[in-house]
DNA sequence: TGGGATTTGTTCGTATGTATT
DNA sequence: GAATACATACGAACAAATCCC
């Protein structure tokens, strides 16, 4: 087991290892719980529901002591964590978490348009009963939490469409729809109004009645549409306050200035 | 480059870390080309390319020793490449290159499919004149393939969709489609059959022409065919052999025993 | 079964590069 | 603009696990 004889500074600094992650039953190959993983997944949640916000800088030093690990794993960590988005990288300046712009968004959720389209269409007249009636609870869950704060509605959301990519047993179109919808959720965090993502919930209502009754068409075009809705909310309503930062960033940072 | 017998605690333990290595200056803006990102892109050539074939160990050490960097950096690019599925890591065992299943490869190509749909359906009517140019040019760089080896056809037909992410601009769906090419090049690799490649070219005349007159769906429909037939060509062939081959695999490990 | 050789997992020191005063 | 302080990049060494007789 792990050894406690690591005993440097062992007197207030208890190394709060998260307990071996509960990693759900449902994926039955891999087991990833190795001690990256489980600072990468502290991290990855931390990030996620905005414990850790945007921009804000992610010293390895830091993290590590507070995760008791040493820099080594955190590092790996943020690496990864950087090719998925979530972490920005600069050379030698270390990781900050991702800041995403309006442009990068955009680009997100065109991808996550064409993967979502990829799920439905797999999932339409194929889900089981059992896997209707967990998508009708998870609905019922994102409508109860529509009275307390945005944070868990985003969270909510995002999950529907993780469980969607999960019942396909494609493993990359998980990996992907995870990836886009991490960080979407950070996109939303950052831009979108609160109560913004309300009327998702009738929306994700829709799809899965048209998964029930096996219309991939219909449940392509909802998909397609409901994202695009998200997106507006999230992207357009601040529109007009970011272009304006956008204009003005370049002169702020003598970007701008570049030939090129 | 195979595999030079490993004194490593020899009398010649020279770091050889002299040369900063020989990368270009360029870039000098976003400079991806640290080190690590060196031995990152020569294993993923090795592998896309075959010098590495599937299956095959990859020790760290032996790796460093003729990249001339340390196991660290090593580590570092072989876990990026397991994230992207040409790597295989196992916890304590090391890495080899990924070895791909036909329903693993049937996976990434249903992704693919929806990502290529996303691709052309951005592209379509979009292209300008001298994107086309470049376009018709690589399709006749694999034209003029089609006579040699086998290999050098896998590898072309894999660029021109990156070509063709490449051209829409969005670096989510380069990176994407860059993955799944690559481990599609893998796929085909090992189990397509010589000269399964050939009507390709015509499909991708095809898409180009769709493309240029501006007919977004005619253009998916298109693309949507030609990776169907790639996939076709590549897993249907050999299926005979494999699902014996799958068959038989739960008695020969065992694996089929468990409860779950 | 066991023990030595080999390989991986992890820590931590040092050099290098970046920000700050 | 130089000196200082600090964070990162990299590598060597140690510890643990696995492989191979």
């Amino acid at each position: 087991m792990s050894s406690m004889k690591l005993h440097k500074t062992s007197d207030a600094k208890r190394p709060r290892l998260k307990q071996r992650s509960v990693e759900v039953a449902t994926e039955k190959e891999t087991a990833p719980a190795s001690r990256v993983h489980s600072v990468y997944r502290t991290l990855w949640r931390a990030i996620v529901e905005q414990a850790l916000q945007p921009g804000m800088k992610l010293p390895e030093d830091t993290i590590g002591e507070q995760l008791g690990v040493s820099r080594t794993l955190v590092r790996e960590a943020l690496s990864r964590l950087a090719i998925e988005g979530l972490v920005e990288l600069k050379p030698n300046r270390g990781a900050s978490v991702a800041h995403p712009t309006i442009e990068e968004a955009r680009e997100v959720f065109d991808v996550r348009c064409g993967l979502e389209r990829t799920v439905v269409s797999m999932l339409a007249g194929r889900l089981s009963a059992q896997q209707l009636k967990i998508l009708d609870a998870h609905v019922q869950l994102e409508e109860a939490a529509q009275g307390r704060g945005g944070a868990e509605s985003i969270r909510l959301a995002g999950e529907f469409h993780v469980k969607l990519a999960e019942m396909t047993g494609n493993a990359l179109l998980q990996r992907y729809i995870l990836e886009v919808s991490s960080r979407c959720t950070l996109v939303l965090a950052i831009y979108s109004r609160p109560h913004s993502s309300e009327c998702a919930v009738s929306e994700h209502r829709q799809i899965i009645a048209a998964l029930r009754v096996g219309d991939a068409n219909e449940a392509a075009r909802l998909m397609e549409h409901h994202l695009q809705a998200v997106a507006t909310r999230a992207l357009l309503a601040p529109r007009a306050s970011k272009e304006i930062a956008d204009l003005l960033a370049p002169y702020a940072e003598g970007e701008g200035l570049r030939p090129w």
